[in-house]
DNA sequence: CGGTTCCTTGAGAGAACTCAACGTCGGTGG
DNA sequence: CCACCGACGTTGAGTTCTCTCAAGGAACCG
């Protein structure tokens, strides 16, 4: 059960350790410091508490009932919000890519509303609520960031509430997907189909499914994890209703 | 065709009709002043640009693809957010009670990605983003407020995007209406089934069908618009998978 | 009064779910 | 080293919940 070491700052004393430089965080392209001057960077940088590492799938960074003192930029990997209720029925309300925040919906509560899980291994900044408040008095731009951000998830969360049909979801989920991961048409999705069908609202079942018949008729290209898609205008033709909200921000 | 008349300062000079006093605001106790000193309430009262009637229902604040300069405090009636896709077919996203923010979609974008639509004959408060912006900056207490109100639409909204029954989700959108409109539980709603149905993703005979259902249970007393909860834990253990979010805001 | 909109109830259809089974992969321990 | 176990992904068959289609009654408005 080695510890996961993928913090690149590892070797260094525990103070760096713990007091990661945004100038040099690898999801800075997608962060609310993304396209900032660097003074302003570093100021939003004394906000930031430390990094923690959530080294295996699974790792909860805070579960429901939790008190609520900060928020959480993800530097590297995905984090999955869910709840759960009192029948012990998970359900993934979000996936968090790097530079997008967990905990926005505990910003205006004591406690945590829903729990946040590790789905690959991954590490997180954390920055208490109160430093963060602190910083956005300071810097109209930055408070305009973070409004941005709130804006964007809750278009992002009534978009996805709709009612569509099994493909039209997943279609959306894909292309959300590739433009969040923002690389090439080639994704690697580090979530489980039962993940993505348990946030989609459908039965694991269905999305396998769905993948085969869209693979069959050309459109992606599937293994496992590794999902190629092959034709983008298709899957955007039958995701439209949805309304994709375009990601807020894109690779540098 | 009378214009709508419930303005209760349209006798004054329209100076001072066009810039309402939060101070006798009769959504005061949900708005984001509830509960803070008078001096800040004027100073955000500063923030107010003017207020607007939609003297009848249908009438639209603003519509998908209009510039989204400022945000709307509902003062009296409810408004709809709506989206209408390429078919034609429009969706509730939101409901909007008096307190209640219009546009919150909105802040990081520079076009409404949703339409604003009276429910009811409405009055609503204009308020500049970037005068807002000004006032948050003054005020940390205003900037938590407003960041809470995101938090809590957000929260709300993932909680709505679930898997749930129809009987879960009617349950549910009764309660959480009895609760914003914090009366008693004799309930006045102000949108049509229909309305209710799209938000819902029902169709509008589930809902009357869920309704008649609850009813001859004994439920509730459903008389068209005006609904007795007359069971109100049986809803709450109904709908408790959903995990209904608390309203921020209480009478005073 | 027509005309429209809304609410309600009934009968049949369809999309997604549940249940079930099988192959694969990776970790674990004998 | 390999058998075992559990988690994941995939495919098939029957069921169910909600939708669609249809129609009638009530309320409102010009």
């Amino acid at each position: 059960m080695a510890p996961f070491n993928g913090n690149p700052q590892s070797y260094a004393s525990p103070v760096t350790a713990l007091k990661p430089n945004c100038l040099m965080c690898p999801a800075a392209s997608a962060c609310l410091t993304r396209g900032i001057s660097q003074d302003l960077i570093s100021q939003w940088n004394g906000a930031v508490q430390n990094h923690l590492s959530l080294g295996r799938p699974g790792k909860a960074l805070f579960e429901t009932g939790d008190a609520a003192n900060a928020i959480y930029v993800v530097r590297a990997g995905c984090i999955k919000s869910l709840t759960v209720d009192g029948d012990g029925n998970e359900r993934v309300r979000a996936f968090h890519l790097p530079g997008e925040i967990v905990g926005l919906d505990a910003w205006g509560a004591e406690h945590h509303p829903s729990t946040a899980v590790a789905v690959v291994p991954s590490q997180v900044c954390r920055i208490p609520k109160l430093a963060a408040l602190q910083k956005l008095a300071e810097s109209p731009l930055l408070a305009q960031r973070l409004l941005e951000r709130f804006s964007h998830d809750l278009a992002q969360a009534q978009a996805l509430a709709g009612d569509f049909t099994a493909d039209q979801r997943v279609a959306g989920f894909l292309l959300a997907m590739r433009a969040r991961l923002a690389r090439s048409t080639a994704l690697k999705l580090p979530m489980t189909r039962r993940d993505i069908a348990n946030f989609l609202r459908l039965a694991t079942e269905t999305v396998c499914r769905v993948l085969t018949r869209f693979e069959s008729r050309g459109w992606i290209r599937s293994d496992e994890k590794n999902l190629q898609l092959a034709n983008e205008s298709a899957l955007l033709r039958l995701a439209e209703p949805i309304g994709i909200v375009a990601p807020l921000a894109r690779a540098a």
